[in-house]
DNA sequence: GAGCGCTTACCTATCAGATGATAGGTGAAC
DNA sequence: GTTCACCTATCATCTGATAGGTAAGCGCTC
């Protein structure tokens, strides 16, 4: 009845399997084969819907990149505290919630072995999400880029010591700087 | 003449190879046959001095931590903020110079997937440094939370942008604190 | 409304290459 | 003659990827 025939949505449940081990185990950690199992498949059905790994891993990033710009939605109907509020939580909920690594963040860590495809969507991914803090922060660029690498940072911390808390920990003194200085 | 007869100090060489493959590539990035390559042998040889993978990465981890507690020193004998400028000199080298992760950082991304002995150094060199930046920043704890994250998040936007620059511009305003605040 | 062809969403089977690891050999130094 | 520092050769397993098959649904014609 529907348009797809056997599995529901399967090229979806692809893209959250791919997700969930690429932000756990990183892109070298991730398998065809290991995908299929998750969303009950085989593997070649996984190429049917992206060819190619870069291809499956840039398709994951955009989602994810799309998914991130649609949640923080339009930097100047926030004031900066409620901005640096929304970053917080979605790293909080990262860490704490899935006890995985920010995507990016994992990707950024291994760009050196990636192919470019995939180098580039992390690029493209912080340097929009810097440009929508440093709008929510009103043009302050400096302070945008000191509070997104407290967060991927916090997250790294977190993951190393295995304690979620230190997440909130270590970006405390730079969320309070702000809910005391322009809330 | 000297103890070894062929390479020279092989196992070294070997450790070297592996630390930077590991901090550009990921524990996953790295294989015997390409750490064997660097270095002029088999990998054969490779499994001769570090018998398996995790004991390997685990040596690897092991001298890098050891290097930067002898590094850093004692902590009593700076002031707070010769103590915060040495940890941002050993991140900006290893960042614009060498062009790589931390070796730590790398591994608390993908810690998910790594075998435990190699979690354990992890958990515990992080443990050590937050230690180590608390004593020089007498007892403020959750500062040195603060500005350990800043430093591998920095390093995680530096690398994630091409932009070795973007390590100091992501942790000027926090170096500021100290250079303001108690130099 | 039966038959036909096209497309979709999978499957089986297989490939070449890489991977970590092992067994057993060799020659030089001590 | 034992140990050290390598080597050759090989292994099973996993990897991304491809070729080709199949069953079900779709739209179309007659």
């Amino acid at each position: 009845m529907a348009t797809a025939r056997r599995g529901e949505g399967t090229a979806a449940r692809i893209l959250d399997s791919a997700e969930e081990r690429l932000c756990r185990y990183g892109y070298n950690g991730v398998s065809f084969r290991d995908i299929a199992a998750d969303v009950g498949v085989k593997s070649a059905s996984v190429h049917y819907f992206f060819p190619t790994k870069p291809a499956l891993v840039a398709a994951v990033a955009r989602r994810y990149a799309d998914l991130c710009v649609e949640e923080l939605g339009d930097p100047l109907t926030r004031t900066p505290v409620e901005a640096v509020g929304m970053l917080a939580e979605m790293f909080r909920r990262t860490v704490a919630e899935k006890k995985r690594m920010c995507l990016f963040g994992m990707l950024a860590a291994e760009v050196g072995g990636l192919p470019s495809e995939v180098g580039a969507e992390a690029r493209r991914f912080f340097a929009e999400t810097l440009a929508w803090l440093r709008v929510a922060l009103r043009g302050d660029a400096a302070e945008a880029e000191a509070i997104l690498a407290a967060f991927e940072g916090g997250v790294l911390l977190a993951r190393a010591m295995d304690d979620p808390a230190m997440l909130e920990k270590a970006t405390a003194r730079m969320a309070a700087r702000h809910f005391t200085a322009s809330g």
